[in-house]
Parts: C-alpha cells; sequence; structure tokens
DNA sequence: TATTGTTATACTCTATAACTATA
DNA sequence: TATAGTTATAGAGTATAACAATA
C-alpha cells in the first residue's frame, strides 16, 4: 500500500480506513524493528504460542493463531530452517506433527519480545496511557478476546 | 484467514494480532451488507473521494486514498463498468483522466453510505458510546489523520 | 526530461481441493 | 470413514518496471 499524507475527513471518519492503515502501519514497523532478529511478527507470534502452550500440533497451533493449516506448513518450514522450532511425529497419534521451540527458538523469543513490546510503546506514543490502554481494551472487545489480560499497553515491562 | 473461538493471552495483548483480526471482521461485514449494492468498502471509499473533491485525476485520487496508481487503474475500470463513474480525458492536461461520478453513481453512494454507517455502529455495538469515541480518535491520531472531523463514531446520524 | 495512465509481471497472504498416512 | 499434514493451485491485493501519450 502507498501510505503518504494525512487523509481527509471522508476517510479518517472510516471505521475501515482507520483499521487498515493502522493495521500497515504496524506490520511495517514491526517488520523493521524484527527484522535484524530474523522473523516477522507472524512468526513471531507463532514462537509466543507454542511457548505458552507446549505440545501442540500444527492444526491447534493453526487454531489458537486463527490461521489455516495449509498456512501453518509454510510458517512452521520457515522457522525450522532458521532452527528455531522442530517437528516431531507424536507418538500417540502418528498423524500429529508435534511443533516445539528449540533453544534457539526460545532465545529468540525472548529478544524479539522485547523489541515487539518496545515497538508498541513506540506507536502508541502519540496517545496518552489512558488512551493507549482504552484502546487496547475496545480492540479486545472487539475481536472477542477473553477478559482479562490486559495489562502491556502502556505497560512496557 | 481462519477466525474461530476468541484467542488466548499471548495473543490478545499483541497490537498486531489485534488490529489485523479487528480489519479483518470489518472487511468481512462490509463486504456482507454492501454486497446487495454491488460495491465494496474499497470501492465505496472511492466514491466518496470523488463525492467530497469533484474534478480529480486518476492519480489525484489515488493519492488521497492511498493506494497506487496503478492498482486506482483497476478500481476504476471496475467503477466504471458499473456505470458508477466514467473517466474524461482532462482538456487542460490531456495526460490526466478525470474521473467522475455518473448520476448512479452518486445515487449508489448515498445508498451504500446509509448502509454502511449503520454497519460500523452495530461493529461498536460492544462498546459504549463513550469508549467507541475514544477508539475512533485513537486511530484516527495512530494514522494521523487531521484534527476535528470526528462525528459518526457513535453518532449514528 | 518528467508525468499520467496503462500493461505486464511478480510477490505475499490466504483459501480450496485433493493426495498420503495414519486412526 | 475421519483426521493431520502436505502439495498444487488459484485468487485477492499490492508493487515494480517499462511503455505510450503528453507536457
Amino acid at each position: 500500500m502507498t501510505r503518504d499524507a494525512p487523509p481527509d475527513d471522508v476517510l479518517s471518519s472510516r471505521l475501515g480506513y482507520l483499521l487498515k492503515h493502522a493495521y500497515l502501519r504496524l506490520t511495517e514497523e514491526s517488520a523493521r524493528s524484527l527484522a535484524p532478529h530474523g522473523i516477522d511478527g507472524r512468526e513471531l507470534a507463532v514462537l509466543a504460542v507454542l511457548d505458552s502452550h507446549g505440545e501442540l500440533s500444527q492444526l491447534e497451533a493453526a487454531g489458537k493463531l486463527g490461521i489455516d493449516r495449509t498456512t501453518m506448513v509454510a510458517l512452521v518450514d520457515a522457522l525450522e530452517g532458521k532452527h528455531l522450532v522442530e517437528r516431531r511425529r507424536s507418538p500417540q497419534d502418528r498423524r500429529k506433527n508435534i511443533v516445539e521451540l528449540t533453544t534457539t527458538g526460545r532465545e529468540r523469543l525472548r529478544d524479539a519480545e522485547v523489541v515487539r513490546r518496545e515497538m508498541e510503546r513506540r506507536f502508541l506514543a502519540p496517545l496518552s496511557g489512558a488512551d493507549a490502554t482504552l484502546l487496547v481494551q475496545a480492540l479486545q472487545r472487539l475481536v472477542g478476546a477473553p477478559a482479562g489480560s490486559t495489562a502491556q499497553a502502556s505497560d512496557p515491562t
């Protein structure tokens, strides 16, 4: 997308326009700041999900991330190529691939998460801390996120 | 994208995840509610921009919308095919295509805008009016929208 | 020389269908 | 029969490069 000067009124009152461009800006910033770590935001999210649940099959991980199982294949291929995750057949059900973080993957996750949080803090900098928190909470409600889990917005741990 | 059950904590605290999925949901809702009118949200935005400025060349319109000029070609092709806009060569600068709404286009714009506003109101329904307004204002600041122009959020005209 | 519209082309992200190996 | 992973393929949406007409 081409994002240049500020939009005019007709557009800045449209939720679609606002969400799209906010998303695009964040994605760009995310890519730029994570690039030195050799991953993008999508891959980082995979690592984070694998870390917080362990023992996930590809399909289970895909479900949590809201991505298709066919998309998951390429994602895991890429992460495995970077030696950040490993696949192994589940002994209980040999149809399943258990995906696990490698030691390198766990380290990469830790480092990249620091960068991500700092990037989000920069991104939200135009807002007051209270407004940033409200934005995140509002988005969580719109997306249907679970209750609780609200920290991190203006809390650059 | 596959969007099913609510995400878990690791994801719902990520701005990237939240913006992406909020955007996807809105886009889906938008497509669904505008479908009977034969256009999508992107085309509607083009009509709105043409209506509020008149006498725009393709490049100027593309600039306001934040899309590439090559993308604009196909967009105008589609709208012209539906008889919602017309192209004509600018007499002042024959390199330029002036894009204008047809009478049908103006009517379609009016009808579709009603539908869009109602769709956005539904989309924001999980939030209080105050929170909805704050969300829109926060997004405007993040996207770098001009000051003022804040109505419509929880003000279903 | 520079700009506008256009075309051709390619790349990313995603989804659908069909195959395989397991269950 | 059904499920997990995979592959092939196709469709959006977008960008880059190159060309024609015009300035």
